[in-house]
DNA sequence: AATAATTATTTTATATGTCAATTAATTAAA
DNA sequence: TTTAATTAATTGACATATAAAATAATTATT
């Protein structure tokens, strides 16, 4: 017994769910290839890029990446051995690592980024600017009810 | 250097990404508790479920989920031993497997179906149906240009 | 201060995704 | 028709995600 709402609703579910999959996934192969990284480390390297002295908590590292901390642990653990981040123990609480972002692995974030908004905004290129925000309005009160 | 549009489209495709990472987590963790099922298998039975015979070949099945044979093989593995699908081999050409729903596999795509909706709805419940429709067609509109 | 509860992170086990290479069968070409 | 090229699917090696449990240090309670 589906109602039309809720068919649109599923419809609009799909095309959300396989734009971003889409893109993810293009980034994703893009870095790889170009840079020998990855789309999650990308994001670690991308919070830690802007805050003071490119460093944070563990905690809230995980917290700003919207995942849980013990599926951070083992990426950290390769993105140290490959050097684009260091850990340190915490001056003020010995349970704590921070997190901080090297110089090499500043580096190589700044060249990724560059690139990525260059793909990205090819993504979008021939919809006009009214309608891009248009459709920013519409996420956002989605995704903040 | 980069241009007001290149940040326009970046703001917009993390809002899409967040927004489409968001829904995909907590249907998943929904599909988990609930059927101790995993999204990606349901993406699997629902392909399966509206093609005759609820039967495809591997490749078929992977090109409807849009990713490389390789990663699904495993999928199949864990979903065969589960009693979700069957593999058989292809009458007319050796090399291929046919992945075939069972009734037990049909009926837990079923209920997750029904509940799938719910959630969903829930999402968009308070945008008008001719925004969602209007949202859906800018969608499809980048995602197939 | 000693014990209990909480917090930060890691570990363990399993599922899924990626790429590259392999196996086996089919089709194309010499 | 034997060889070469292609195709379907699997396998291997590794990266990332999930949940649950373990570890260690801090804070709260008595």
């Amino acid at each position: 017994m589906a109602s039309a709402s809720e068919e649109s609703s599923l419809r609009l579910w799909i095309q959300v769910v396989r734009l971003a999959n889409g893109l993810q996934k293009n980034v994703d192969q893009r870095l790889r290839k170009e840079f020998g990284q990855t789309l999650a480390r990308f994001d670690v390297l991308s919070q830690l890029s802007r805050v003071a002295e490119h460093e944070l908590p563990v905690g809230q590292l995980s917290a700003r990446l919207l995942t849980p901390t013990n599926n951070i642990t083992r990426l950290l653990d390769r993105m140290e051995r490959d050097g684009l981040v260091v850990r340190t123990l915490s001056e003020t609480d010995r349970r704590s690592f921070n997190v901080k972002a090297t110089p090499e692995g500043l580096s190589i974030f700044d060249a990724m980024a560059t690139e990525n908004r260059q793909w990205i905004s090819e993504v979008f290129e021939h919809l006009p600017t009214s309608q891009m925000d248009g459709l920013a309005d519409v996420l956002r009160s989605i995704s903040e009810p």
